[in-house]
DNA sequence: TAATATTACCTTTTT
DNA sequence: GGTAATATTA
């Protein structure tokens, strides 16, 4: 623990400095910033400049000496998110940004684990699996534990096993809650997969966090000495928390209570992922004593668009009291545009965007379209490239999930793991070495039952009972190659092992044999890898870390490394994304496509009772935008090969009428009725009337001038106005004057 | 054992 | 529309 000393001396320098961190931030940003030690919860609604506050922090509590640089742990969820962080502080700070630590939770726990994973019996130079390998050892695991696949899909088990984990619960404990048979095989697999997953020195991303619990909570010599250093921790969108991150923070947060969160309710959006709103809801109560500041001024979007996105979040029913406001003015109404089929809605998205750059004199990179599902973006793709409209895409297919970059990795990891059980499997047969399936499964049983690595099973094959003569050669030829690749990859340039690597292991060779364009491709990628590797050790010449080789730090940085991380904003290129990859994002132009029922909100979604979280999906796409703001849906889409009928979106009628140009595009009557039900009160008149439909919430009372309601966002008020189709308005106490809401869907009660 | 053909099943979102 | 598991055959 630091001395008084240091927080006395540090009051003096750069007072100047000091004043001009805090110089062009509103009062409750100031409030966040100056705060000094102990709990702080920030709740920073949209666009409201978190990020700002969350950089100055660092930087007051540097300047201020309060903290020192190594002291300071600054944790987001996205690589992207912690690089930018880093880049901000660094201009604040300069070159002690270094001796931060600025990362995701996974870096910082992998990071963590390296340098103590002996204590859990793992080696140093565990592998990270990601989803497809854990998927795989987990079919593989279901398989010895005699678990029929068809009827537990391996996806739905380890869906079940990783919601476990992040709430901590191991295999002994999940054995002992579950009662059914179905629960029971889950159990026999959980533990099984535990078992296999320490035996190959592995980790799946769940572990990561685990696992650094379990140590933080094991060893009290290592729980003080990470409590020591993280003097100072903040966190960034603290209500996508899990149970294991937030025990995690507990642990270290020590005495001191150095903690400060930053987060929104209104934009949790990942519980699927077992993130738990709670988290930020409860933090008062967890660390008591917690100062709470709220950043309701926006900085973003127009008026309109906030509007927009308050009436929406208004449908959810719990959330913390919050209103976002701007000085920035009204700006132009919202567009929703209906089209017929995702063809027309491509192009015109497309058509807009064109006319939005060449007329309205917006930049490309200025501009997003956000949807739903990956898939979504193939069409759009199709038409951008007729249209001449240069574009990324933002996550989907991944450039490590490709095959051939992850049976080169496989190798790499290998040589460093010769438990890895996993990458042996990937790689021992591709390319074909004879060594198929039956001999795959002796080897690895064998290793399994004697507990030895598999590598040195592998180099000898005559010890594995069941193994024809000629399996055996061709396992002692690839285990030999392995071996001399093993010698050089001690030390020395990455790239240069995995080009032996490629050669060596006639990969390279196999794809040149088979003279398709699709290997030619394959070989492309693999260049690149090795242009990564080249950068890779470039980089290390400056700075390396000397507990581990170059190659073993070169798999751990690429394990967690996603091409989330590959979003370029100086190239003139519109941006292609999920909804879920746009939080933290903002652009003057979004189009929102696919806003129809079943797709957005997602049925699954709507079935498993996660309205809500896609109303806050929703509520973030919306957020996102500065200026412009297009929703589409169309009247037709193909899903997966068949065509179906769609309806717009509820949340689209969620949006008050008076905010929106109403766009309609489509060719066909017997339609609208359908879609005039949800749009309510945008049109009316014509139309046929539709049949009769459940409505999302029973309508309550019917509310007269003068009743006295309660809203859940806006608080007390008094009707002053009925209109036709149910709209009534509202003003509110405390100035924030009138609002029109549809009476059906607005969580309003009559008080009296 | 490997290569090909056929079928089933899929799809939410991601560190 | 696409992949991945399975059946079939050389």
């Amino acid at each position: 623990m630091t001395t008084e000393a240091s927080y006395g001396a540090a009051l003096t320098p750069g007072a100047d400095a000091i004043e001009r961190l805090l110089a062009d931030l509103n009062p409750p940003q100031r409030k966040a910033v100056e705060h000094g030690g102990g709990p702080l919860l920030v709740i920073a609604g949209a666009g409201s400049g978190k990020t700002r506050v969350l950089t100055r922090r660092v930087a007051y509590l540097v300047a201020t000496g309060l903290a020192k640089p190594s002291e300071i742990l600054a944790i987001t969820f996205t690589n992207k998110a912690a690089d930018e962080m880093r880049s901000r502080v660094e201009e604040l700070v300069g070159g002690v940004s270094r001796l931060m630590w600025v990362m995701t939770f996974h870096s910082a726990c992998a990071r963590i684990l390296r340098a103590n994973a002996e204590r859990l019996g793992y080696k140093r130079s565990f592998t990270i699996y990601d989803e497809s390998d854990s998927l795989r050892m987990i079919k593989r695991c279901m398989a010895d534990a005699d678990v029929d696949p068809k009827r537990f899909t391996p996806r739905s088990v380890r869906a079940q096993i990783s919601a476990a984990k992040n709430q901590l619960i191991d295999a002994t404990d999940f054995r002992e809650r579950q009662g059914s048979f179905y629960e029971e095989k889950v159990a026999d697999v959980y533990e099984l997969y535990e078992r296999r997953m320490v035996a190959a020195s592995a980790m799946d991303f769940d572990d990561l966090l685990v696992r650094t619990v379990n140590l933080m909570e094991l060893f009290e010599d290592v729980r003080e000495r990470y409590r020591r250093q993280f003097r100072w921790i903040l966190v960034d969108e603290y209500q996508d928390t899990n149970h294991a991150q937030y025990r995690l923070l507990q642990l270290l947060a020590g005495e001191e209570r150095n903690i400060t969160v930053v987060g929104d309710d209104a934009q949790s959006i990942y519980s699927f992922r077992s993130a738990d709103v709670r988290n930020i809801l409860e933090f008062e109560r967890d660390f008591a004593g917690a100062e709470v500041i709220k950043l309701e001024q926006n900085y973003r979007s127009t008026g309109t668009i906030l509007d927009a996105a308050n009436a929406l979040i208004a449908h959810n029913p719990e959330q913390k009291p919050k209103r976002l406001w701007t000085d920035a003015g009204r700006g132009e109404p919202l567009t929703i545009a209906e089209l017929d089929d995702e063809h027309a809605e491509a192009r015109y998205v497309a058509g807009e965007i064109e006319r939005l750059i060449s007329d309205e004199g917006y930049a490309r990179e200025e501009v997003a379209v956000f949807y739903r599902m990956n898939a979504q973006s193939r069409v759009l793709e199709d038409t951008l490239v007729r249209y001449e409209v240069p574009y990324q895409v933002i996550g989907g297919t991944k450039f490590y999930d490709r095959a051939e970059i992850k049976d080169a990795i496989a190798y790499l990891s290998l040589l460093v793991n010769p438990a890895d059980a996993m990458s042996f499997a990937r790689v021992v047969n591709s390319p074909r070495r004879g060594i198929g399936q039956q001999t795959q499964a002796r080897i690895l049983s064998h290793a399994n039952t004697t507990g030895e690595d598999v590598w040195d099973v592998m180099s000898r094959p005559e010890q594995v009972p069941g193994l024809g003569t000629a399996a055996v050669k061709a396992v002692s030829r690839f285990a030999e190659t392995m071996a001399g690749l093993r010698e050089r990859a001690e030390d020395g340039s990455v790239a240069r092992i995995l080009e032996a690597v490629l050669h060596e292991t006639g990969y390279i060779e196999a794809l040149e044999a088979e003279r398709t364009l699709e290997a030619e491709g394959r070989i492309e990628n693999l260049q690149e890898l090795v242009g990564v590797a080249e950068e890779f050790d470039a980089n290390r010449a400056v700075e390396g870390d000397q507990d581990q080789t170059p190659l073993e730090e070169f798999l751990a940085r690429i394990s967690l490394y996603t091409d989330q991380d590959t979003l370029r904003e100086d190239e003139s290129l519109i941006t292609l994304m999920t909804l879920h990859n746009a939080k933290g994002l903002e652009f003057e132009v979004v189009f929102m496509i696919g806003c129809e029922e079943g797709l957005f909100p997602h049925s699954r979604s709507v079935e498993e009772g996660n309205l809500d979280e896609e109303r806050r999906l929703c509520y973030v796409g919306i957020t996102r935008a500065r200026k412009r703001l297009y929703m589409t849906c169309a009247r037709r889409r193909m899903i997966h090969g068949a065509g179906g009928w769609s309806v717009p979106s509820r949340f689209l009628g969620e949006i008050p009428s008076e905010l929106v140009d109403h766009h309609d595009a489509t060719t066909r009557t017997g339609w609208r009725s359908a879609r005039d039900e949800v749009l309510g009160g945008m049109r009316s008149g014509g139309g046929i009337q539709p049949p009769p439909r459940k409505q999302p919430r029973a309508p309550e009372v019917a509310f007269q001038v003068g009743d006295d309601v309660v809203h859940a966002t806006f608080g007390e008020g008094v009707v002053t106005g009925v209109e036709p189709d149910n709209v009534i308005v509202v003003r509110f106490r405390g100035g924030q004057g009138e609002r029109k809401l549809m009476a059906d869907y607005a969580p309003l009660k009559k008080v009296s």
